[in-house]
DNA sequence: TATAGTTACTTAACTTGTTAACTAATTGTT
DNA sequence: AACAATTAGTTAACAAGTTAAGTAACTATA
């Protein structure tokens, strides 16, 4: 008999579908606010990932926002428009552009974050803090053990 | 000073963004099988939600698989003229549409299982197999509290 | 120092996701 | 029983992601 239900393993265990779940549940949580400020999801995620530094060029960005180029250039062209960050060509290596929060970025995160810090610590009581620890910390240890593995293989390449 | 990097919390540390990135690295992995096999991701998670019952309406797995309506409307048309599900008006309510794994659909997954199943063990296997267990389970058990809160509040609603 | 190969980004065409409006069916209210 | 309100799903218009091709700049090699 093939035709029983969950013979394969269920989708709840499934480490993708999962992920995807759980960040579903939280992204509606903070939706609202990303709405109320008129800035999408991966915008807010741009501008976050430019503010960890103090300048970043546009691939680095893609990887750490999890876009892609075409995206990118989008995305830092609405960010520019309003005036959020500086797209500036790299005198090194001018294939680059490098980015940079500009002061009007850096008042809007400012602005935000508060917002964004109350939301958060909500979900994170109704979570546990040891538990959204947890998870933060396995999450950040997997990324490692998964891309040390994935380096070790192309290193392996003759 | 306020242009200072790393002011909030770094998005290593963000939840949403973590989740996204350890997702996007699985993924790496298991999406050249999937293209292998001609199916896109959204389809993958619809007939992998839809084999766990033995019918389900739209709307769940709708819901189960993390995508909207309209994708499910699509996605159920591609796969039901691929033959791997049917589409069936619900005789009882009349609104929904009840869908089921068909014979081809139960093989085309019977055939793909082991490869992912193949993929999943050697991810597992350089993670640890207790750290991705303990991920499943923390992402389940933090889904129930959110939900729990979630139902809460709009329960208490007058 | 040519030049083949690679890298960074952009553009264009296509495919998906999203929002809003719509139809059909059901439920609740009076 | 009549009718407003809700629900399930689809359709249509638009925005975003995706793939592939293209341009410009850089690097390695012969």
């Amino acid at each position: 008999m093939t035709k029983n239900p969950s013979l394969y393993d269920p989708t709840s265990r499934s480490l993708p579908i999962s992920l995807l779940r759980t960040r579903e549940l939280i992204m509606e949580v903070v939706r609202p606010m990303l709405v109320r400020h008129s800035i999408t999801e991966q915008q807010w995620r741009v501008l976050r990932v430019i503010s960890e530094d103090v300048r970043l060029d546009a691939s680095t960005v893609a990887a750490r926002a999890c876009l892609l180029a075409p995206s990118v250039t989008r995305i830092v062209r609405a960010l520019t428009k309003r005036g959020f960050i500086s797209s500036v060509r790299d005198v090194s290596d001018k294939r680059r552009t490098v980015l940079q929060l500009t002061e009007a970025g850096d008042a809007f995160l400012e602005k935000v974050s508060p917002e964004s810090a109350e939301i958060f610590a909500k979900l994170r009581r109704t979570v546990g803090a040891e538990r959204w620890e947890q998870l933060a910390t396995l999450l950040s240890d997997i990324r490692s053990d998964i891309q040390a593995t994935d380096t070790d293989q192309s290193d392996a390449k003759p």
